[in-house]
DNA sequence: CGACTGCTTGAGTCTGCTCAATAAAGGTGG
DNA sequence: CCACCTTTATTGAGCAGACTCAAGCAGTCG
């Protein structure tokens, strides 16, 4: 198992049950509700709340100023959005989809954690899952292939939301569009179309249509595709032999 | 002043006077002295330590099975390498140059967070100081050209690290090679070479020579490459005027 | 002094971007 | 329910920024 592989088994899911603590935020703050688009902060606000996905996809992303963006996070339910330590945002948030979270005061979580030490880790565990995530991505962004970053999206979002029907293959529900997709990857979304077409074309995946997400046709081709990004064919003995 | 360059400004620098609490650790663990690509641990392996780096420079990275390589974080002089929640490390780290580290256990650390709130602070601080900085890097490497990284990884080295001479002008050692700025900014080396010349030939940097840093000649300048990326003699007025 | 490592520069290539045209879906109002 | 308009996805053609390969040079260290 590789050692990519390796980490994704580690950290396989936010959609399993909520982490032990958060349950103390049940009942306090308030409930939005947001149609698709619609922002919830943005980088560089005061950062005096947070919010934790009910229903729905967030996407938290950063902007330069001709318009190029960068999505830094997709958020599912159950999932912490604009947790900070500093004052201020690091970043943006929207609703991809039509979307509830429940918005609560920083203030009110540090009342908490100051009292839980089991909301506490929670926490601190939550920051650090996603401090992983990132940095895998920073790998993913600066050395790997189109091909290579969109399979391991696929792999990532099938370990977050992903379903399987009664065949045993994998059901991955994609809320988001391939423009989205591409700002998530640092591609252009006609890249996204054309690697998804690719994976498609050797029998990976297939596309539910109209396009709501993908079906895994062969889970272990998906992961060679992630982590080697070579062609279909390809052998890594091949490749070691032809080093003398 | 644009969100990039505030954002700056909010973390201005790692290497001022070392964030409270963490004074506790003077005295504890051993000291390691490593040479020059010396690896200090190995992504996955079992996370029972963690360095604060006293001398030199630490590289954080992550690889692929075929030998690219990403760096995740440049570690300067007071920094933490190795600060995981997890019970693995989730990159690799080794030496830039001769450097000089406190290695503590993370058995040793947890003992410490329990009893000191201000520890605790510092380290949750700490983490999200790296978590803020990784997510700016994503929109470089996702979103944005050779010259604009370069000119972003120029002022994040100047605002750690930077020094002043007596004309008032900023002198930034770059201890790490330009393969390793490369690593660090998911491009090749000779492409480093050539963003870096074309900063010397319009002026906004000199390199000291042999190489080893560089002196910022324009400030203002390195910013706005940064933070847009235009050719020098861009004009945002004519863009806007351009759209009817 | 020679071997080595790191930097520079040029030439050619390629992956992914831009621009563009078309098709397919979804939403809206009559 | 249909006509219309908008948004999203697909596919092609051409382009460009960055990569690879290669040669030359400078500085360092044994």
């Amino acid at each position: 198992m590789s050692v990519a592989a390796r980490n994704r088994a580690v950290h396989p899911a936010t959609a399993g049950e909520p982490p032990a603590g958060f349950d103390r935020l049940d009942g306090i703050g308030v409930i939005k509700h947001l149609v698709p688009h619609e922002s919830l902060a943005l980088e560089g606000d005061s950062a005096d709340r947070f919010h934790r996905v009910l229903r729905g996809t967030i996407a938290g992303y950063k902007a330069t100023a001709d318009g190029r963006r960068q999505i830094i996070a997709f958020f599912f339910p159950g999932d912490l959005v604009g947790l900070t330590v500093g004052e201020r945002y690091a970043y943006s948030a929207e609703a991809i989809d039509r979307a509830s979270v429940r918005s609560v005061p920083q203030a009110r979580l540090r009342e908490l954690a100051a009292s839980a030490p089991a909301l506490r880790e929670s926490l601190l565990d939550a920051l650090h899952r996603e401090l992983s995530a990132v940095q895998e991505r920073l790998l993913w962004l600066g050395r790997k292939t189109a091909r290579e970053r969109l399979a391991g999206f696929l792999l990532e979002c099938d370990g977050r939301v992903g379903l399987h029907d009664k065949d045993g293959r994998r059901i991955v529900p994609l809320p988001m569009s391939q423009l989205e997709i591409g700002d998530y990857l640092g591609l252009a979304s006609e890249t996204v179309s054309r690697a998804l077409a690719e994976l498609v074309r050797d029998g990976t995946i297939e596309i539910v249509r109209p396009f709501a997400g993908v079906i895994i046709r062969d889970h272990r081709r998906l992961e060679r595709a992630a982590d080697e990004g070579g062609p279909p064919g390809y052998s890594a003995a091949l490749f070691s032999e032809s080093k003398p």
